[in-house]
Formats: C-alpha cells, structure tokens, sequence
DNA sequence: TTTACAGTATACACTGTGTAAGGTAGAATA
DNA sequence: TATTCTACCTTACACAGTGTATACTGTAAA
C-alpha cells in the first residue's frame, strides 16, 4: 500500500512556472486596481481558482508569496551591490536609494500589499523580509561605527534608520507629487542624524573630507 | 404634493445617538480583532444592517466616519492646548506627543482603519484629516522660525515633519515592544533635524538657554 | 504499461455586500 | 386630537467571493 517512489525533476519546472504565472498574475491584479479576488488572480494567470487554493492554500498565504515574489524578482536582487562600496556611507546611500527605487516601481501594488497584509488578523509578527533590511541597516552602521562616529553603533541608531526606510514613511514622504526615489537624500540625511554620524556630538572627529 | 414641513428637534438627538452608537460599534469591531463587516458593526450597535446602510451609504463611507469620529472622540480634542504655549518648541513637542498618545491608545483601531481606508480603490487623494495635521505643522514651524530658525520655514521641512509624525511612521517606529508615546522624543529629534533647529547651519545664532 | 501527481471542471455551503418593499412607533405638525 | 413625516425594523432577493469536495484528464516518472 506504500505509494511508489516519485522523483520530480523535469515536472518541477512546470509546476514552478505555474506558480510564478499564478503569482506575477496576483501582481497584475493588484496594479490593475481591480479587487484583489482569488478568482480575478486565477483568471490573469489562465488557471483554475482550485489551483490557486491547490498551490498557496490560503489567500493570506498568495498575498505573502506575492510579497516574497515581488522582493525576489522586483529590484532588490541589486541589492548585495550596496555592500560592497569601500565607503560605508556611500554604502548607506546606496541601500537607501535602492530600496525606494523598488518602492517607486511598484508604488502601488505594494500599497495593496501592505493593506492586505495588514487585515489579514495575524499579529503581523516581524516578517524575515522586514528583519533583513534591518539586519542590513545594522551591518552598514557598524561599518560606519568603525570608520569614525562609533554611536552609530546604538540599538536606537538602526531601528529609526530601519523605520525611515520602510514602505510606509517613504511613500508617506513622497506624497502624491514627488517620486519615491527623489525622497532618497531626505531618508539618507535623517539616517545620519540618528546615527550621529552629522558630526555634532560624537567624540570623535569624523574624517575630513579632502 | 409638496410634502409638509417637518424640522426634528428633539428626535435629532435620538438619531444622532444611534449614529455615534454605529461608530462605536464600528470601533469595538475594530480592536476586537474579528473581520470589520457591516453586520458585525449592527449586530454590535445593536441595529440592523439596513440601518447601517441607511446612515452611511456604503462600506467605504462608514470606514471613512469611523475615522473622523476617532479623531473628534479619542484625544484629539486636546491639541488647541499645544498651540498655546510660549515656546514654540514646546508646542512642538507636545502637539508630538499628543498624536503620539492618540496613536497609542488607538492604535489597533488605526491599523486596520489604515488599511480599509488603502483599499478603498479610492486614489486616497489628501484627506482634510491629514491636512490639518499638515497646517497645525506649519503653523508651528512658522513660529518656530520667526523666534530664530529661519530654515524651519523651507517648504521641505512640514512635509518631512507630516511623514515624521504619521501613523504608519511612528507605528513602524515603536515595533512591536515599544509603546508610541515612548518614541516621541526620537521624532521631535528627527523633526528639530529636518527644520534646522538643531542649530548647525541656521544662519543665525540660535537663542541660547541660559 | 502502470502509477503518481498537477491541473481541470463542476458543484456546494457559507459569509458578506448592497438594494427593495412593506410595516411600526413616535416625534413634528395642523 | 388627528395626521403626516421619518428613523428604524423585518424580510427577502440578487450577487460576488471564499474555501472545500469529487471526479476527470493529461503527462512525467517508475
């Protein structure tokens, strides 16, 4: 009665590209500004609702797939780039620049996204995608602590930088004229106040530009 | 035909009551955690769903009164209070720490209204209600700059202010173990920076406490 | 050739939305 | 006091979306 061994090699690229089909289809919708229905994301990506419900199991589930899809596939694979400027500053702005760069590409199906995320009753613990910008924040103000302005090190210093950068305070800053990406310097300025790299009390004295 | 002259004196307040008594309903639903539908809001208000509609129109509209009702019934109503103050850099700090407060004591309600009020397909155009917060920044900053800061009046300064000082911001920025009222200092720092009132580059010499 | 599995087709129970029609109680008028 | 107006109720209906179950089809893997 044991069922017979069953190795999946070239079937799984089907069922994968079914799945990105499913998933870029969820994108679609949620750009569109059509309502954001299993069986409008089933219709766009050509596939049967019970597919849907066969591959993600949950709309909750789709939504935080489509969230993890956008990050794989939107932008943020340029991401490692970031880390390897000589100068940790120039690092910081670059990271910055790269996240509302992704966040100005897909403005608005991250808007629904997060919605969506949010109603979802779960208690929103914190996601792996938000710790690991936090992560990031946090290796590139140690390597500014260790350039020079060593409060930069603060457990205060990476969560304001990690709520400057969110989603929700960029778009807020951008409002409804100005693009994500030109907010970018903003971000970066206050960053650097919080991290008291602005040179106005850490004890050292930062390096002078020459 | 014309039909006769009827002015409600006494029998506004009933339907006034039973007005607030829907929006408090729709607040209970809210915080209760359980999915915001129109008949759990009746069946809370102890009113039918018919009624519900009758009052408000539509989904989105009730969403839309919940959210003023929040902002006249849950602390607000203290702000005056923060534009009465000599120093305009106190008034800052408490017109701060006033939404910090409204955002604490409300904020599961405030999450989930953010996000109904998202996806609303609405364009989500400025709302009065984020406007005021806006031109209560201004005005303060106006002060500010007239008592020695000229900078604080740079067009950029408010906007970064309103981002500073939004929900989503100080929601992000408190996490998940910090309470809001706890992070306004973090966001009067943040704000003193964006309008130069850190004293590092206004051209005048800032007062100094004596 | 046979088995396992992705995907399809269809149907069902359920919850929620929004509207319609007619009824009741009580305040506002005459 | 008698009448009219109106908030609110009861019931019902049409519709869209969710989530699950069942039986079928095609094809890759054994």
């Amino acid at each position: 009665m044991s069922p017979r061994p069953y190795r999946m090699t070239h079937r799984q690229e089907l069922v994968d590209s079914t799945r990105s089909r499913i998933l870029d289809a969820a994108l679609a919708v949620l750009v569109s500004g059509k309502p954001f229905s299993i069986d409008a994301v089933a219709r766009e990506a050509k596939v049967t609702r019970v597919t849907v419900y066969d591959r993600f199991g949950t709309r909750e589930a789709l939504v935080e797939s489509t969230f993890d899809h956008l990050a794989e596939t939107g932008g943020l694979t340029s991401l490692p780039r970031a880390f390897m400027h000589a100068d940790p500053l120039e690092a910081l702005t670059e990271f910055v620049i790269i996240f509302c760069g992704f966040y100005s590409v897909h403005r608005a199906a991250l808007r629904r996204l997060h919605a969506l995320g949010a109603l979802g009753q779960g208690v929103e613990g914190p996601t792996d995608r938000n710790t690991r910008r936090l992560r990031g924040l946090e290796i590139l103000l140690g390597r500014i602590a260790d350039a020079g302005f060593p409060r930069a090190r603060d457990s205060d210093a990476a969560r304001v930088a990690h709520a400057l950068t969110s989603f929700a305070f960029v778009d807020a800053l951008s409002g409804f004229e100005r693009d994500p990406v030109e907010v970018a310097p903003i971000v970066v300025a206050l960053i650097h106040h919080a991290a008291h790299i602005d040179g106005r009390d850490s004890s050292p004295v930062p390096r002078v530009q020459s």
